[in-house]
DNA sequence: TTCTGTGAACGGATTCACAGCA
DNA sequence: TGCTGTGAATCCGTTCACAGAA
């Protein structure tokens, strides 16, 4: 039955139930879709039409309970329970990676480190010791990860989530810049700060161009 | 007159420049929309349609000449010029920032770099000297950037990307856990792994509750 | 009165399908 | 014959607008 939600509005939620954390640390207990879509920059029709496919939540004439309309998204978009996740490439972003902070309080849990290079293979990063690449499959068939990070060279990248997905992973955050082929069983997201700039840079040409006139 | 081009065919040149760059360093002279659509999981259709906003690239029964079309997009897109970027928050994530590898070579460069920690301010990392956030306006009043880069924590976000707008930047890169709201004439894109995450599980749940079956 | 929930209308992006050129 | 370029058709997400509940 989900099948028919479009995949945009799964993609709204986690900033809808941000929004609602911050709202809900200010004090603020109840909230309209207006109120939030301001906040946001989204229309009230999109709110409201977004969280129709999942339930009523809200009351007529009142809005949103913050409290009770935050536990509902969490428990739809299932950040209630802890995911364990494996993280393929340690080089100096896969180390940015685990050292960022923003993972762990949200309840994603990095229990596998992987590489190929053999001086990291063996090292110990906190609570974890780096393993060969070469035993990522076996680990991953006996070890179960719900999400692989993928952070090595973009040439080794397609192979790697190969392998992830022969284990069963079913989803994966790729830092790599390579537009990767997966199952459509298999989500996947792209983190790609280049393209990013390189999408913008259309834009500024642009306006310097009207700017010059 | 750029202007009516949607933005998601924006967003899908810099994919199809980086797909094209790669068979130039295959060797590859020409392809088809169809291969370039099985590369990338696109439809040939979309490809073509894409890139008939700005031009007749290909050639009837043949194809595209890669060289020819890359050239094209990276005209349309200003890859072939270098921008200057200025960096905000020199924490962590700041500095992984810093030490990445990619955005030079593709002609991007950040220029300024500023943070709040008196620790920090007066420190060099490799050219850049680190400067009080406090002098950010005043900064890039004086010496012009493209684009900014915002890496402070999510508390001091908006207000960042409010001086940033009030300089003239009018393209923001934000790795802040923020839904920041600029102005429509500037351009903002968010870097940001745990929405990613987030939207992701939505879809594990619902596996694993089709697999319990 | 206020604001939700939701069918219906709308608009925009994707895909189709084919004419036309090499 | 092969593949582009592109109007037309289709699909799909967003917005409208209003009935109905508090």
């Amino acid at each position: 039955m989900p099948i028919e939600i479009p995949e945009v509005v799964i993609e709204r939620l986690p900033v809808y139930a941000r929004a609602l954390n911050d709202l809900l640390s200010r004090g603020r207990e109840v909230v309209s879709s207006q109120e939030l879509g301001t906040e946001l920059g989204v229309t009230p029709a999109q709110i409201r039409k977004d969280l129709s496919y999942f339930g009523r939540f809200g009351k007529q004439g009142r809005g949103y309970n913050v409290r009770r309309l935050l536990e509902e998204l969490r428990q739809i978009l299932g950040l209630e329970r802890q995911w364990s996740l494996a993280l393929i490439g340690v080089g100096r972003l896969g180390r940015a990676i685990l050292s960022y902070g923003g993972f762990y309080p949200q309840g994603f849990h990095i229990v596998e480190a992987f590489d190929s290079d053999p001086k990291a293979v063996g090292r110990r990063i906190g609570a974890l010791v780096i393993k060969d690449v070469s035993v990522l499959e076996e680990t991953l068939r006996q070890t179960h990860v719900d999400i692989g990070i993928v952070a090595v060279p973009a040439e080794h990248a397609q192979a790697v989530i190969d392998t992830l997905v022969a284990t069963g992973v079913h989803a994966i955050l790729n830092y790599a810049p390579i537009a990767a082929r997966v199952p459509a069983n298999v989500h996947i997201r792209h983190i790609d700060p280049v393209l990013a700039l390189q999408s913008m840079t259309y834009y500024l040409k642009a306006h310097e161009f009207a700017a010059a006139k």
